[in-house]
DNA sequence: AACCAGTCCAACCGCTATTTA
DNA sequence: ATAAATAGCGGTTGGACTGGT
């Protein structure tokens, strides 16, 4: 019955990761790909478990990550797309491959929750620090929930799709009164991403891995024989730019969790995330971009995210 | 220069959904 | 069909860092 347990609790270590542990760590990962967390503890010798090292690998040493300065974009997509789904975070960073939701949710709770509150009170409106629905129980797109069970808010989103759209063009388009000075909307070179750890060594290790063609490139798709679910959502294989059109790539684990739990949806958003997986991290703005540009050049019947994101060719958005 | 308060972020905890034997 | 384990998610916390006094 069941599976054989994960980790004895007894030895586990805790707290800070060493340069050496993360470097254990992305060994192993480039070697066997992400996934099948279990196994690592004891094929690295860490002293960790599997748990931890799956948190560690996906918001610190994962390829692709971007850490710090939020540009306004990203701030503003963020604060929409939270009015919009509530504290649902990797979904949010689904929307933001670059961007664990980890960070996104710290990002939140120490500058933007304080950001809008600030900003409301200087409307004088409000009272509810009400920023997000899920803030104090404001109304809202996204109010959370709980009456939803988990899986069926991505359907809902679905249907709310138009809401989506206009709070993301606004979230876009409340930016270009200062086309100079705006950002790029992605400023950071796709596949070039600031490598999370302070370890020169690791880099270099995850350098290599990037590489197309470099030894242990690629070999996240085939990631052991785990299921389906864990092994597609937490890899992040050949992402380097030029990379590898592997379609069963995918970023970071929120899109492709998402997609897991709804399986009507799963294949549009996993084709997204192929896309995305496919030229580094950039591309979701990009596809945003279109998404966006789509509707306004009239297309805008597209109700779902399989419109959204019509990924049959990656190459078509860019 | 030393202390204190505030801020930030990595990591942990607890829960739920999913998967597997 | 069921129980147990895993994976993933969101909330919370603790320690390091920073700025002000």
């Amino acid at each position: 019955m069941g599976r054989p347990p994960c980790c004895d609790k007894v030895g586990v270590k805790k707290g800070p990761w060493t340069p050496e542990e993360d470097l254990m760590l992305v060994s192993y990962v480039q070697e066997h790909g992400p996934g099948n967390w279990r196994a690592v503890p004891t094929n690295t010798g860490l002293m960790r478990c599997s748990k931890s090292c799956r948190l560690r690998w996906t918001n610190y040493l994962r390829p692709g990550i971007k850490r710090g300065n939020f540009t306004d974009q990203e701030e503003k997509l963020i604060v929409h797309l939270q009015a919009l789904l509530g504290n649902r975070w990797a979904a949010i960073a689904s929307y933001l491959p670059e961007r664990t939701d980890n960070d996104i949710k710290n990002y939140w709770n120490t500058h933007l929750k304080k950001k809008l509150k600030k900003m409301q009170a200087g409307e004088g409106g409000g009272g509810d620090d009400g920023v997000g629905p899920s803030e104090g129980g404001g109304g809202g797109v996204g109010e959370k929930r709980p009456s939803v069970p988990k899986g069926q808010w991505e359907r809902r989103l679905q249907t709310d799709i138009h809401t989506a759209r206009q709070a993301l063009r606004d979230a876009l388009s409340l930016e270009p009164s200062t086309p100079a000075k705006a950002p790029p909307l992605l400023p950071t070179p796709p596949g070039l991403a600031t490598y999370a750890s302070s370890a020169e060594n690791i880099a270099r290790l995850l350098e290599g891995w990037l590489r197309p063609g470099g030894s242990g490139g690629g070999k996240g798709p085939e990631v052991s024989g785990s299921t389906s679910t864990t092994a597609t959502t937490q890899q992040r294989p050949q992402f380097s730019g030029e990379g590898a059109a592997s379609a069963s790539a995918s970023h970071s684990g929120g899109a492709a969790a998402a997609a897991a739990q709804t399986p009507e949806c799963s294949t549009e958003t996993s084709k997204m995330a192929g896309a995305v997986g496919d030229a580094g991290a950039a591309p979701a703005f990009s596809m945003l971009e279109s998404w966006l540009l789509d509707d306004v050049m009239g297309h805008g019947e597209m109700g779902l995210m399989a419109d959204v994101m019509p990924l049959g060719d990656p190459s078509e958005f860019f």
